[in-house]
DNA sequence: TTTCTCATCCCCCAACCGGGTGAGGTCTTC
DNA sequence: GAAGACCTCACCCGGTTGGGGGATGAGAAA
């Protein structure tokens, strides 16, 4: 490994590779990611750091063009590693690449300033896809993961606004809710018809973004006495 | 109105009628009532109250045999004056009378000291029935009443003790529950089997007293968080 | 060893629930 | 009076959930 050209937009000749760093504790892993970053032609992989650690010491230095971030780090996180080297480098693009698609990491990786969010079991052909895109300003992720994005950032956004203006009997219904009680029973509670009470709650899901009851109540109860 | 006899006792040569107060503050629902009793060829109404503090002065000098007692009541609640009448006179019955069903007000009403708790909408017949019931020791309430009686209890009682022993899988299963995933996405998270999970949740409602999972979320964050 | 709990999974079935759509009424606001 | 928000209720559809069984294996307790 030599250390980067003191000027990355000085040979600009005829097209140079795309210079890329990689951030993952598994040496097997690290190595075969490595090994396919290279065969692209329009790739290189100008810095392997096995901890996050490293790659705060490293990245600064090589100056790559895009970072690929394994989320799971001994220590300290790919999450608070990218949001370091984000600090340092805002420009440079952070491709995380985890097995997980659990919405709470996957909404801690972007907040933390992850251009893009990729499986491992990506396919090389799209990871390659996704580098270019990710270059091009693009935030690629699978159309899976997209999906999770969206829930999670719904979710997020509603949690921090406590300002969702329910209407009375929305709210009357939500507080029925919140003690356990079935459609029915607070179609009793509240002398309505139980379609009502449906009706209510389809509204109430709407504004809270939630789809289904237990969601509702546990939105209500942790943002209001948790 | 005339002041009771100071031997309630002296009397009983045939069959002394049964001697009821009355605690209502709405004046035409009280006159109601009052007619309603007296209509009783076996009842008496010996005292009527306009206000849970009236009831408190007027009681304990009529010593009546039983208590009819609303339970919304201005400034002292009807379950507060009840509290108070049953620390006065602990072996007087008194029967709670209102328009509400709410799992709550029942449960205090009940734990103030009451002994039987009827709805306003109560037939005629059916109080009749329910004060000679309540004197013979039975705690008079509809059927409809009963189960949230026992409904409530159960809440109440699963609610005072925390130490509800779930094994680790059972706790693993409940906090994902108050995320609001549905079943697949615990299992999915755990991963387990979906019916692997639904068997969990049957352990855990059984353990809770609750028969739904938004109920155990319910009580699981008010007695955590709330 | 036997018994027990726990964790795992399976099946069935009735009821409940969430999502879509629509519709009639009141009340306020413009 | 037209427009819009709110409350009320209805029907349909498919998926989810709760409750009832039962089965197996591992490991602890008796």
């Amino acid at each position: 490994m030599k250390p980067p050209p003191a000027n990355p937009d000085g040979q600009a000749v005829t097209k140079p590779p795309l210079r890329v760093a990689l951030v993952e504790d598994q040496h097997d892993t690290r190595e075969s990611w490595r090994r396919l970053i290279s065969s692209f032609p329009d790739f290189e992989c100008v810095c392997t750091c096995a901890s996050a650690e490293e790659a705060l010491r490293m990245i600064p230095q090589f100056k790559p063009d895009v970072i690929l971030m394994d989320v799971f780090l001994p220590r300290m996180s790919g999450i608070e590693c990218t949001a370091k080297l984000k600090a340092m480098r805002p420009d440079t693009p952070i491709v995380m690449l985890t097995a997980s698609d659990e919405d709470e990491i996957l909404f801690l990786a972007l907040e933390s300033g992850a251009d893009g969010y990729l499986l491992k079991r990506t396919k090389p052909a799209d990871l390659r896809a996704a580098l270019l895109d990710v270059m091009s300003g693009g935030a690629p992720m699978t159309s899976e993961i997209a999906r999770h994005v969206v829930a999670s950032f719904r979710r997020k956004i509603s949690g921090m606004n406590p300002s969702i203006s329910l209407t009375a009997r929305e709210e009357e219904t939500l507080v029925l809710l919140t003690k356990g009680y079935s459609n029915k029973e607070i179609a009793d509670h509240l002398h309505l018809s139980i379609e009502t009470v449906r009706s209510h709650l389809k509204n109430i899901y709407t504004k809270m973004h939630v789809r289904s009851r237990t969601e509702a109540v546990a939105h209500y109860m942790t943002n209001r006495s948790g």
